[in-house]
DNA sequence: GTCCATGTTCTTTA
DNA sequence: CTAAAGAACATGGA
């Protein structure tokens, strides 16, 4: 139950928040991709994208100077009340309100943890962009996010500059893998935090010094020693051994 | 002052 | 039609 909100600042300037979720009850809280998605009793969702550095913390001890929206959620099951704070210092987060009858994830391609490695080998048969780039793309398959593609290539020892429909099956069929594998141990040692990352009790991740590729130009490959190197496509850095991803 | 950044989305260009 | 490239968003750290 949501029984008393104080917003600092909407995310989405034009969403009336406090009209939309007072008297709701969340049902359920999930995640599909990069969104965290809020299930309300009127069948409307309501999901929250962290962007680069947004945080949503429980009970913060103090709140920061970039919190912008403090929701005080109602007792439940004699939980007693609960602070929920989003906080996004450089603000590319943001806070989404889909009405009922919009699946919260209309625009998502598939989750890659699930995908199996055929299907994923069709979607990327028809796109002749580099491999790199179609994984980035959360219309094909949804939430990859920089770091993990990048891993994910090393990890698969495909040439992030390759075209994806050039992948032959057994290509496929390891990088398939390599995606999987590559999310589950972030996932097992918390997400990466170069910088801002934190999860929902502040603990930060571990999986930076895990990192076999990613921010790692210059220094040599954990598996041939070679100088992994560092080149921008689509906009985005993106590292690789030369040596163990070959063109 | 400069450059760069775990992401998304829009516009321009080809 | 597809897709690449670049900019924009806002802020802070090196």
């Amino acid at each position: 139950m949501v029984s008393e909100q104080r917003f600092r600042r909407h995310v989405e300037s034009s969403l009336d928040l406090r009209a939309i979720l007072t008297g709701r009850r969340i049902l359920s809280v999930s995640r599909r991709a990069k969104r965290i998605v809020l299930h309300l009793d009127n069948d409307a969702h309501l999901y929250i994208h962290l962007g680069m550095t947004g945080a949503v913390t429980l009970n913060p001890a103090r709140e920061e100077r970039h919190t912008h929206l403090v929701l005080t959620l109602g007792e439940h099951e004699g939980s007693g009340v609960c602070i929920l704070a989003f906080s996004d210092p450089r603000r590319f987060g943001k806070l989404v309100y889909v009405p009922p009858g919009v699946a919260p994830d209309h625009d998502l391609g598939p989750e890659p943890l699930t995908l199996p490695a055929r299907r994923l080998g069709r979607l990327l048969a028809h796109t002749r962009r580099p491999i790199k780039s179609a994984l980035l793309d959360q219309t094909l398959i949804a939430g990859l996010g920089n770091i993990y593609v990048d891993e994910a290539l090393f990890l698969a020892r495909i040439h992030p500059l390759r075209l994806a429909c050039s992948l032959g099956v057994v290509e496929v069929a390891t990088l398939s893998r390599a995606i999987k594998t590559t999310l589950r141990r972030a996932i097992r040692h918390r997400g990466s935090t170069l910088r801002d990352y934190r999860d929902a009790n502040g603990e930060s991740g571990s999986f930076q010094k895990l990192h076999r590729v990613y921010d790692r130009e210059g220094e040599k490959c954990r598996r041939c020693r070679t100088a992994i190197e560092r080149i921008v496509l689509t906009g985005r850095s993106t590292h690789f051994c030369p040596a163990c991803q070959k063109r």
